[in-house]
DNA sequence: TCTGGGGTCCTAGGACCC
DNA sequence: TCTGGGGTCCTAGGACCC
């Protein structure tokens, strides 16, 4: 494949198997094993050890569709523990960061690091030496796909990871044009970063079914057919760098806090005690990002896996009158919103709590006709809720989660998620964990 | 019986304005 | 027969990611 020349150089590191090598680090015992590990609500596997995969237990898929390959080889089933994941990826993205003034982390266990004016180095061994030094400090494996765009760069980390020559370091740029023509009209077009499920199916009945067939489609066919993303795609796939390092750990701009029910509820005290836990965690992630938020949006849902029952997913969009961090004033919100779509009748499964247009708290517009207007001194009450909030969430990081909580979140929870199934075998595992310490 | 949670970006279409 | 046109803002929804 002819490419544009790019002064570009991208390096994607990421963990093998992350959670599940997370495990591994302070449980040596799965090594070799079989191991899953589950989604926070023990609904589905989301991280498998190659072993796993080997026996066909796929990503995504329902426990209960997994139970009889989990029984039959003896899978070691494990609930998350994201505690965990994140302290071990944050040691991990540390060590990457030593590789490069430059870093980008991409989620828990990728990152993209730029590698333009190393050309000098030996990029194979510079990829091997991260490994190396990612095992030995953090204890996680990894590999390494270096190119001259992000997404060459996610599909040369694919092929270190699949094919055993490759040792797990793959760069481009080291490739014969043969082996890249090779490499590209095996790849399925559908398995490219930023094809979905239902791209590929649209792709492919186009006649396009190798990520070679991407890069040579025409490109306004492809823009006409389905935008400016998928253009881009093709045009990475050429080795024309669109997509940039993007460095900062820029704030969120939506903040979600949903959950799945362990039951089906009808009653609006549940559907309320639920919106105001999720509405204080997610107040918390506001404060902690030093936001304000101006908007926020609360949502219902049925259980859609039963076409038969009759289903209703409203959404309300509430507007505070002024942009705030204080949970209170935002479960006051939620609530409001909570009772316009709340309709008697249905068995919801799930709620939950978005927060939009948030702004850095620092240029927060000063409330005109609010608590600061009614005759006391500016100032006064807004700056005691502050210290209220700060207070709180100091007290719940401590003590754990929701010691201090609003009145209506309510102390029953009967809706709240249980875990009786997926830990009735396994739940002595959490005990056996080794917890790490900083 | 049992199907995750938290994000991003882009686009189409309606409302509104001049 | 024929019913302005263009810009902007907002929202909902669709697609993707891990």
């Amino acid at each position: 494949m002819s490419s544009t020349p790019s002064a570009e150089v991208f390096a994607l590191v990421d963990g093998n198997n992350f959670y599940v090598s997370c495990e591994r680090v302070f449980n040596p015992r799965l090594e070799g094993r079989p191991v899953v590990v589950l989604s926070n609500n023990d609904g589905v596997v989301v991280a498998r050890s190659n072993e796993a995969r080997a026996l066909g237990i796929d990503m995504a898929i329902p426990v209960f569709k997994a139970r009889g390959l989990l029984r039959q080889h003896k899978v070691v089933v494990l609930s998350s523990n994201y505690t965990l994941y994140g302290d071990m990826s944050q040691r991990m993205m540390a060590v990457i960061g030593q590789f490069s003034p430059r870093q980008e982390i991409y989620s828990i266990d990728e990152s993209f690091l730029d590698l333009a004016g190393f050309g000098h180095l030996d990029l194979r061994e510079y990829g091997q030496e991260i490994r190396r030094r990612v095992r030995a400090w953090v204890g996680i494996p990894t590999c390494v796909g270096i190119a001259p765009t992000k997404t060459l760069a996610k599909l040369a980390n694919h092929c270190a990871k699949k094919r055993p020559e490759y040792d797990g370091v793959c760069d481009w740029s080291r490739l014969h044009p043969a082996q890249i023509e090779q490499l590209l009209s095996t790849f399925p077009a559908g398995d490219v970063w930023g094809i979905g499920h239902r791209w590929g199916t649209r792709l492919l009945a186009m006649g396009i079914r190798s990520a070679r067939d991407l890069a040579l489609a025409d490109a306004a066919l492809l823009r006409d057919r389905f935008g400016v993303v998928m253009e881009r795609i093709a045009r990475e796939l050429r080795g024309i760098s669109c997509l940039g390092l993007e460095e900062v750990g820029a704030d969120r701009k939506q903040i979600v806090s949903s959950r799945s029910f362990g039951r089906v509820t009808q009653s609006l005290e549940d559907l309320q005690e639920a919106v105001t836990q999720y509405t204080c965690r997610a107040a918390e992630k506001l404060r902690r990002q030093a936001g304000v938020c101006s908007t926020l949006q609360v949502f219902l849902q049925t259980n859609s896996y039963k076409p038969e029952e009759p289903q209703y997913h409203p959404l309300a969009t509430v507007k505070l009158a002024a942009p705030t961090d204080d949970s209170l004033r935002l479960t006051g919100a939620a609530l409001s919103g909570l009772r316009r779509i709340y309709r008697a009748g249905f068995r919801y499964i799930k709620a939950g709590v978005m927060f939009t247009e948030i702004q850095p708290g620092a240029v927060r517009q000063l409330q005109l006709f609010g608590d600061d207007a009614a005759g006391r001194a500016p100032g006064t009450q807004t700056d005691a809720r502050a210290r209220l909030m700060v207070a709180m969430d100091r007290v719940n990081h401590r003590t754990g989660r929701g010691r201090l909580r609003l009145a209506s979140a309510g102390i029953r929870n009967a809706w709240a998620m249980k875990r009786e199934k997926m830990t009735r075998a396994y739940t002595t595992r959490w005990d056996e964990l080794p917890v790490a310490r900083a």
